[in-house]
DNA sequence: TGACATGATTGATA
DNA sequence: TATCAATCATGTCA
């Protein structure tokens, strides 16, 4: 025990001679000629300070409160402060030291790219657009699932907003509470600016780590989104009816040459509600299943025949009709044909397509087309193959190597009526 | 649940 | 670059 006060003796020696603080810091408030006198105040307080532990509650309590009065108080905590600097303080410092947080910049990039950080302006369209264009590129053409999405990026856009706000608010508002609550402390313990300062950045870090699982979930989120997104691609919908019935009429009245031009195809596009790519996957893939099955396919190209034929008559009937202009018929009229649901549409293909609505020859074609439909009738019962399917609808088009006719001339270009294969001169008979 | 239908994708080709 | 042909993936229906 008496080795005590000798130790204490000693560190304020120490004290005096490392800290130049203190020693000034005495100076300046006891004078320079009062040596001894210093020594024992120190030497007083140091003793108080070791052995308050030892004493009862009331009685430390007490200690303390002479001890924060002191006039000597001030000086103290300086030195006290400077060796928890000069110590604890910079050991934990280095620990902290921490290079740049490579995913934090990650994440930050990411959500810059997507258009969830960084100025809304077009970010979600463009985010959406990169998509779309990492997909393969589709355009404008699913605008309404560009939408959705821009829609739903908006929405984490929002929610990432908002918390950040509300991690920012409450970082600030417990920066403010510890900040409020050491500087309190700080007068009956020695804590230094600095060392405030220091927790700050401690707490700045902690709510870092928050703010990147924020981030983090929010660059999940937009994952998941676009994954979605992208997938929602492959997702097949099945035409509606009407679509189906607009481009299996274009299909079998251009039979002999089923290659839709670029305006038809977005005339198509247009009226069955669907994209440009669309159709002419549609188009494509019906070439090949007609080519592949032409017997399979001859209910369906009779039944289009018949109903071109009842069109024709229609038109034959009650002259020239608003919603029933007549369109070409390539398979087997002379250029001009009568649809009942798309006339208007196949009339602006035709005069796309460079041929020339012929009122004059309508009357030839209705005889054509009523020869067709009684054909039809006079066929109910069906095909037993398609050799004999082939008598209305025969793949005049398609040549001896399997395939159609020159696919780049548009099949309304050429006369129907010169092809030998041609459903009018079939039906005629 | 399996068979078939059908829209989409992909690689080859002219 | 459009088209073909094969194939995939999903929808539909019995």
């Amino acid at each position: 025990m008496d080795e005590q006060p000798r130790l204490m003796h000693a560190h304020a020696a120490v004290g005096m001679s490392g800290h130049p603080g203190l020693s000034q810091h005495i100076q300046d408030n006891t004078g320079a000629n009062d040596g001894d006198g210093r020594k024992q105040d120190i030497g007083d307080i140091l003793q108080q300070i070791m052995t308050i532990t030892d004493q009862s509650l009331d009685e430390a309590q007490a200690r303390k409160h002479a001890l924060n009065c002191h006039r000597m108080k001030p000086a103290l905590f300086n030195v006290l402060c400077e060796i928890k600097e000069k110590t604890v303080l910079s050991i934990r410092g280095a620990q902290e030291e921490e290079p740049p947080d490579a995913q934090l910049m990650r994440l930050d990039n990411m959500l810059l790219a997507e258009g969830v950080s960084g100025p809304e302006k077009g970010g979600g369209s463009a985010a959406a657009a990169a998509a779309a264009a990492a997909s393969g590129g589709i355009g404008a053409d699913n605008s309404a699932e560009h939408s959705d999405y821009r829609a739903k990026l908006s929405q984490i856009r929002q929610i990432y907003h908002t918390e950040l706000e509300k991690y920012e608010q409450a970082c600030n508002e417990f920066t403010t509470h510890v900040m409020n609550l050491l500087r309190e402390q700080s007068r009956t313990r020695p804590i230094s600016p600095k060392e405030i300062e220091r927790m700050v950045g401690i707490i700045h870090r902690k709510f870092s780590s928050i703010q990147m699982q924020l981030k983090q979930s929010t660059c999940e989120a937009v994952m998941i989104l676009r994954s979605r997104f992208l997938d929602a691609r492959r997702k097949r919908r099945n035409f509606n009816k009407q679509a189906t019935e607009i481009l299996n009429e274009y299909f079998y009245s251009h039979l002999s040459n089923p290659y839709p031009s670029e305006e038809a195809k977005e005339e198509l596009a247009k009226k069955c509600s669907i994209t440009v790519s669309q159709v002419s996957n549609w188009f494509g893939n019906k070439r090949i299943r007609y080519k592949k099955n032409i017997g399979k396919f001859q209910e369906e190209a009779n039944m289009y025949a018949a109903r071109t034929a009842v069109s024709a008559t229609s038109v034959s009937t009650h002259g020239s009709q608003a919603n029933s202009p007549s369109t070409p018929n390539s398979a087997g009229s002379a250029g001009s044909f009568s649809m009942s649901n798309s006339g208007d549409l196949f009339m602006s293909v035709q005069s796309l397509n460079g041929d020339s609505y012929q009122g004059s020859q309508v009357g030839a074609n209705v005889q054509s087309q009523v020869d067709t439909l009684r054909h039809v009738i006079s066929q109910t019962g069906g095909y037993s193959d398609g050799l004999a399917a082939n008598q209305m609808y025969s793949p005049q088009g398609i040549n001896a190597n399997g395939g159609w006719q020159d696919p780049t001339t548009p099949s309304s270009v050429t006369s129907p009526t010169e092809g030998p294969g041609s459903v009018h001169s079939d039906t005629s008979n």
